[in-house]
DNA sequence: CCATTGTTTATTGCCTACAATAGCAATCGT
DNA sequence: ACGATTGCTATTGTAGGCAATAAACAATGG
């Protein structure tokens, strides 16, 4: 019965005020899936994951329903949903629609590129260069990703953020998931100073296609070491 | 009882094997939607479209959650889903953002462009100059529209295919939705000529260029009946 | 007359129960 | 022995019911 205390320890009640228990479901959901707790190809158990929960199964066959139209789970008729797993294949596709809709990013942020914002990015630039020295590889993913989200976030453009973040997250269910990260290892700082350095010229095509040939190297190191370990499709 | 005939006139069992009532409740739904029978910021009752549908709720909240995720619909707690409405300024995002998918399928159609790709896109050309001519203009969006659905999905990128069409989509939901129509009519033939050399030539970025450039117009001239209008936000 | 506070009603949120299906194992016939 | 068939079990698909909320209205007090 759901006017009693749910189970759930970190929700307060005040949250489901606004957001219903299905979305706090699919966010949960898209936690487990995104750390890897549940691994691409697992079934969802609809009856275990809602007692876990501590729900009733319909609430959690929406949240799954939502996950399914965002991409991150694929379901099959009377066999249940399973964590999707993105092929190699289909990761590249994603790499060149990213690649695309970063571009857009830049092209955009070289119209209102400021000072302030450059300072911002170039201390980015320096913490990187600064870990990277230090070999800390631990320390470089949180700062890149610091240093893109402010990238795509500064655009303004809602949409395009959602977008972009979308197809982040569904590479993180590529079955070839390490590569990708592997792949991103070996990124010098010097691409990252190219599309700074494209936003402080306010050349909007360059900017674009600094931004854009950004993901595209990603993507060629992600396939070159797709063909060393003999992966296919 | 959900074991007896579904009221539901067009949908063979058949159907039903593979595909769960929820989609195909969803289907119809968005079928609703875009046709303008669920007109953006209209309520969607649930008892009311279940018995439409000859099912009960549950199949229909699926299926709304999974337009939610697809952003054809919002859902506000307690109070219910609402067709979306798409602000002008969300509109002027999604112009950006399809541009940018847009001018990926330039680019990547650039690699991949045949004499046959090329014949039957002079062809589309062709009929739409003819079209223009009789100034038949319920004629000219058919044939637009087969245009710049065969060079997107020539491109071999389903993922491209998928998020191109969405956002055409959403542009239906735009609260302009006529200013949308209208300054598409606009549209000379020759931007679509200066598509099709640059693909002629091979040139990849100049094919993107070219891609991203029209839809931009199309924004430009969204845009200019909007202010024309006076509308806001 | 207006604001505030019950009260009613339509509708959503969630849950439980039952029907149907898929996968598997045991059984049966050949 | 072996393939097809038939139950069995776990799990999903759907239905329908009760609780809770919000919006509209009525009643009350200032």
């Amino acid at each position: 019965m759901y006017h009693q205390e749910p189970k759930v320890q970190l929700n307060d009640l005040a949250v489901l005020r606004t957001s219903s228990l299905t979305g706090v479901i699919e966010r949960e959901l898209e936690h487990l899936i995104l750390t890897g707790e549940l691994k691409p190809g697992e079934r969802l158990n609809e009856i275990q994951l809602s007692t876990r929960f501590g729900t009733s199964r319909g609430p959690l066959r929406e949240a799954t329903r939502s996950l399914q139209a965002r991409g991150l789970v694929e379901s099959i008729r009377n066999r249940g949903v399973f964590v999707r797993s993105v092929s190699p294949t289909e990761a590249l596709e994603i790499y060149d629609v990213r690649a695309a809709i970063f571009g857009l990013a830049g092209r955009l942020l070289a119209d209102l590129v400021t000072d302030q914002m450059l300072a911002r990015l170039n201390d980015y630039l320096d913490q990187m260069d600064n870990v990277a020295a230090s070999k800390n590889f631990d320390d470089y993913y949180p700062i890149n990703l610091a240093f893109h989200d402010y990238l795509v976030t500064a655009t303004g453009n809602g949409t395009l953020v959602k977008e972009y973040k979308a197809f982040v997250n569904k590479l993180h269910l590529a079955r070839a998931r390490g590569l990708v990260q592997a792949g991103g290892l070996s990124v010098s700082n010097r691409e990252h100073r190219e599309m700074v350095d494209a936003l402080a010229s306010g050349n909007r095509e360059r900017a674009q296609e600094a931004f854009f040939r950004h993901v595209e190297r990603s993507k060629i190191r992600f396939r070159s070491t797709l063909d060393a370990d003999g992966l296919q499709s």
